[in-house]
DNA sequence: CCCCATGTTCGACA
DNA sequence: GTGTCGAACATGGG
């Protein structure tokens, strides 16, 4: 599920434990998900660190424990962090489990397309460091927007959209919400956009990113019905703002849903 | 059995 | 190099 907001939600999940250090570490090795780590390593180097801080930048998350080091998740497709009772028994899909004095941080995947890494060392890994500036971040300004459609003048807008070193955290849904209140079609090449969609769409994708910071990325609330959000999933929805039939097509590899009498194409 | 899924990566190809 | 497409990954739901 996890874009930007849900992976926000995600990280509050382990707040509780910060300041707490690792009891135990329960995972299953052969998991995919450790694909590019040694879990047995990981286990017994987590153990007996305090946990310090959590923190996500679009899609990734980094949790920090003391003398250095750096634990990296990705949620992929279906990962999500929970907290448990500290005595909890991890069941099919918990691939990580870290138990604390109070709780058990809980990372689940039963698709496991995420992805755990880890990092020992005074200075931050390059998965972390070298991240491009958020939509919700003052870095990522008009100059920002306008460069990355110079760089990419015949991508398609919702392929763009989805491109994490363009606008991280930025997913399938997130992408058609922002497409649609800017009243782009999905399929419009960037380089054909004139300057007043190129200031729509950055007005969009920063009010897209910060109010579902804000609803999804506090407890999860479903947005409201004057969102496409909420009719994007049923097939034969409306439009709230046209009241015309949405569609569903695919684009760039991934099922798209856009407002056909809102979102005209631009050759 | 079929098709679909909020992600990423890789190879083939124009 | 740019961009698109399909497949792959692994599992479950409808």
């Amino acid at each position: 599920m996890p874009e930007l907001a849900e992976v926000e939600f995600y990280r509050k999940q382990w707040l509780p434990a910060i300041g707490e250090r690792v009891r135990k570490v329960h995972l299953h090795p052969g998991a995919r998900i450790f694909r590019e780590t040694d879990p047995a390593r990981l286990a017994s180097t987590l153990e007996g660190r305090r946990f310090l801080k959590a923190e996500a930048h679009g899609k990734q998350l980094c949790f920090r424990f003391s003398e250095n080091l750096w634990l990296g998740l990705h949620l992929g497709m279906s990962g999500k962090l929970a907290s448990a009772e500290p005595e909890m028994v991890p069941a099919r899909h918990d691939h990580l489990v870290l138990v604390m004095p109070h709780a058990a941080l809980v990372f689940s995947d039963y698709r496991k397309f995420g992805r755990v890494r880890f990092h020992e060392g005074a200075s931050p890994p390059d998965w972390w460091s070298d991240l491009p500036p958020q939509p919700h971040e003052p870095a990522f300004d008009r100059p920002r927007l306008e460069a990355i459609i110079r760089h990419h003048p015949r991508k398609r807008l919702k392929g763009l959209l989805l491109d994490q070193d363009a606008f991280p955290g930025i997913g399938n849904w997130m992408a058609d919400e922002i497409l649609w209140r800017a009243r782009i079609h999905p399929a419009t090449k960037a380089g054909s956009l004139p300057a007043t969609k190129r200031r729509r769409l950055f007005e969009e994708t920063r009010a897209v990113a910060q109010q579902s910071l804000e609803l999804i990325g506090n407890d999860w609330s479903t947005p409201p019905d004057s969102w496409l959000f909420p009719h994007r999933w049923k097939r034969g929805d409306l439009c709230p703002v046209s009241g015309k039939p949405l569609q569903h097509e695919t684009i760039c590899g991934r099922t798209t849903c856009f407002s056909p009498a809102i979102q005209k194409e631009i050759h």
